[in-house]
DNA sequence: TACACATCTTCGAATATTCGAAGATATTAA
DNA sequence: TTAATATCTTCGAATATTCGAAGATGTGTA
């Protein structure tokens, strides 16, 4: 019965997707409002093609869903929750963090559960 | 102001962590009971060498934390916390999993929420 | 001491990921 | 149609991960 060695394979596989920093960063802007490629690029300031590779990536996961609006792509959560969860995981980075204080640390927990 | 931008990278740290099968396996095992590394590679079925292995990755990250008895090295979760978090990251697998059904995971929920 | 047990560490090959560069595709405007 | 904009895809080198094999270390037992 092996139903939990499945089961661990794809959080593994979800884990995997999240393990890159752009990617959580492009999760979480998109968590508060839908974005083009090049709008992504921007807010976080990295070459719109990198960011293009991301979402693909994501998209392949079905983690994002595109709309297109003319020569746009406009990417948002398939699965809002996911960034709240992600933002719930910040208890298990807090004391990872040296540079950055714990006020810091909710201070992007916030921003990041909030609007942006 | 790269706060955010350190926090996603160390959030990225802990996902690529977690981004083995066999080492969400192990921690959902450490969840319920402290295990030596024969006792972890009996459940599991991996070599043990493997599962030493995947044990020393987690014990530099600081999510386990190691205990010695004699010649049994003893592992427990620093932060129990995080095998619950990780049972919450199935909402976002459930639509994932083909072969399993939705009955079967809540199964594997629970095995991993409670004792096993 | 000698031996078995439990675990760790190192090595190297196979595989996967990342990332910029360059070119391809699709849409709108002139 | 031509050109500009927005995005995607492919390629290849650099880097990282995985995993078994082999040997090293530390601990208990005869």
């Amino acid at each position: 019965m092996p139903n939990r060695q499945l089961v661990a394979r794809e959080l593994a596989e979800v884990f995997k997707l999240l393990s890159h920093p752009d990617r959580v960063r492009i999760i979480e802007e998109l968590a508060s409002s839908e974005l083009d490629v090049n709008g992504l690029a921007e807010l976080l300031e990295l070459p719109g093609t990198r960011v293009s590779q991301h979402l693909a990536k994501l998209k392949a996961h079905r983690v994002v869903e595109e709309r297109r609006d003319g020569r746009h792509h406009f990417y948002h959560l398939k699965q809002p929750d996911l960034a709240r969860w992600i933002v719930d995981g910040l208890t298990f980075v807090e004391g990872r963090l040296l540079g950055v204080s714990e006020g810091q640390i909710a201070t992007v927990r916030e921003l990041w559960a909030g609007s942006s």
